[in-house]
RNA sequence: GCGCUAGUAGCUCAGGGGUAGAGCACUCGGCUUUUAACCGAUUGGUCGCGCGUUCGAUUCGCGCCUGGCGCACCA
């Protein structure tokens, strides 16, 4: 149900309960009640009272008086039992009428399931073992107008929500009813607090740069295209951190990341939201290999801090981060996987694409032939057909070929190669890295033949990014780069079987 | 973008060419130390939207909308 319903059609069974509840709405303001008020002071959230209570024997009563506040989300025996929610837990509060104020207890009806109240009582644990606030007053805070959803389980009738849909377009409902999607964006919160912390105990600053760019650059991708109205001209969405946060390491900034919103415009599925979150991190005098320790050490430590331990499960899939991760080249796991070896033909892409068509991998994109395929993208297409699924455990593919990565540089011995590495884990790419090239003139040779891809008609080839290459011939030292897909670590740390799940407001198609 | 699948009361679901069903919720009454409280009664629907077939469509057909899953693209 919308809002919208609510407004307009006065006939539904929604705004038949929502009338009722003006009605008491109105009730409450004419007794001269705020149903709206400013401000509560309570002495302890819920979760608190149950520890600080739990030896508190059955049938035993305090004289302690404690004030609490939350959402009602049941109640029994006519406004005799209250279900008192906080965000640390439950406490049910306890209205013994025959000792109440009469004021009080003509008051308790004009409540529904979903108000806000605070309450103040006395502690005192129910004869059936339920630690309860034996209550002298209640007041409203927030009037709720609109019915929760409640689900039944079994024999449990609890507030809940089954439909996927509304979960995820009013994730407030969501979150309100189920405890799920709150772990898991609190998880989500402690795993980027731990990004920083890690980083910042190193020495890495954050610094955040502009996501309305003149050019998208800094990876494959088509961007969302905006417009600035006062300079009359087209932005885009950027797609990713990195050349910015290069130009901060030609600045003379040695040790950079920045964790921020990313968006492509391509299409939505488990894995793939338009805005995702990514941190990208350089670190000057460095290279690819210490970016590979520096991954390993990384996620391990997220891992321990947010799971207490190292092996995971998800999806009834058992993930190891404890072993030392295997680091295999491209090449050789090619070979191990789909028995295909290119080493010998990294500079004749008709050999390379034999090699492929033999060993049936299609080279095709987009359901279409692919045209004039260089060694890079053929090696790229097999290994993501026959090797990318099976990297479940943790495992860093090395040198990659030199075609499909245009930022990195090339390899110190392996012509054809570049120095760069992908991790995979649950067969996701989950972190790509390079040592970053530095050189002017052959990063200005590989951004032109992109541009020529793209004026080819290439949406996701690199586009010119003239003053990058600018900032590079001033100088710029030898760097290690990395960029992790902080939406899919969540999921893999949180057992999320979707990225809608790790995100609090995923995209979804207006209705 | 393609394929499969779903949409019926506030919620969870059943049904099926002939007046639209259940449980829970809501409202009312009873009861009063419950935790699914319990007992009783009432209320509640454009059966996602549109077109077609038909005497008659919520049901059958086609199209559309929205979601889910898979594929493709990608991270």
């Amino acid at each position: 149900m919308t809002l919208q319903d609510t407004n307009i059609d006065t006939h539904t069974e929604s705004s038949r309960i929502r009338n009722q509840r003006l009605e008491k709405l109105e009730k409450i303001k004419s007794l001269g009640i705020d149903p709206y008020p400013y401000k509560f002071i309570r002495t302890h959230k819920a979760e608190e009272l149950q520890v600080k209570y739990k030896d508190l024997a059955n049938s035993q009563e305090t004289d302690d008086t404690v004030t609490v506040c939350g959402r009602i989300h049941n109640e029994r025996n006519d406004w005799m039992f209250i279900d008192l929610y906080d965000d640390s837990g439950k406490i049910q509060l306890y209205c013994d009428k025959e000792n109440l104020d009469k004021k009080l207890v003509e008051f308790l009806p004009l409540l529904d399931k979903g108000d806000h109240i605070g309450a103040k009582g006395i502690i005192r644990r129910s004869p059936r073992g339920e630690l309860s606030i034996k209550v002298s007053e209640v007041i409203v805070l927030s009037k709720s107008l609109l019915p929760l959803p409640e689900i039944i389980e079994g024999k449990k009738r609890h507030l809940g929500i089954h439909d996927i849909e509304t979960r995820y377009r009013q994730r407030y409902l969501d979150l309100i009813v189920n405890p799920i999607p709150k772990e898991t964006l609190k998880k989500r919160a402690k795993i980027t607090s731990e990004i920083r912390n890690y980083l910042d105990e190193k020495g890495f600053l954050e610094i955040d740069t502009p996501v309305l760019q003149v050019e998208a650059g800094g990876a494959e991708a088509r961007p969302f295209v905006t417009h600035h109205n006062a300079l009359n001209i087209d932005l885009y969405l950027r797609i990713a951190t990195e050349l910015h946060l290069k130009r901060l390491i030609v600045g003379g900034f040695e040790k950079v990341y920045e964790i921020g919103r990313i968006f492509r415009n391509e299409g939505i599925s488990t894995k793939h939201n338009p805005e995702f979150t990514s941190i990208e991190l350089y670190e000057a005098y460095s290279d690819y290999n210490d970016m590979m320790d520096l991954t390993e050490n990384l996620v391990k430590y997220i891992c321990q801090k947010v799971n207490g331990k190292l092996q995971i499960e998800y999806q009834g899939k058992i993930i190891d981060f404890e072993k030392p991760w295997k680091r295999i080249p491209m090449l050789d796991i090619i070979k191990e996987h789909a028995k295909i070896d290119f080493s010998k033909c990294l500079h004749n892409p008709e050999e390379a694409s034999k090699l492929a068509i033999n060993a049936g991998v299609k080279l095709e994109c987009r359901g279409a032939p692919m045209v004039c395929p260089d060694c890079g993208i053929i090696i790229a297409k097999v290994f993501e057909e026959r090797v990318e699924a099976k990297l479940i455990q943790p495992t860093f593919i090395i040198d990659y070929p030199l075609e499909i990565s245009p930022l990195a540089k090339k390899h110190r011995s392996i012509p054809g190669l570049v120095e760069r590495f992908e991790l995979f884990i649950n067969g996701w790419e989950i972190a790509n890295s390079f040592s970053e090239l530095t050189d002017p003139l052959d990063q200005r040779k590989r951004l032109e033949e992109q541009a020529k891809k793209k004026a080819a008609g290439d949406h996701e080839a690199h586009p010119l990014d003239l003053d990058f290459l600018t900032a590079l011939e001033y100088g710029m030292p030898p760097t290690g780069g990395l960029g992790i897909g902080i939406d899919r670590l969540v999921m893999l740390l949180t057992n999320s079987a979707s990225i809608r799940d790790v995100i609090a407001f995923p995209t979804m198609k207006p209705l």
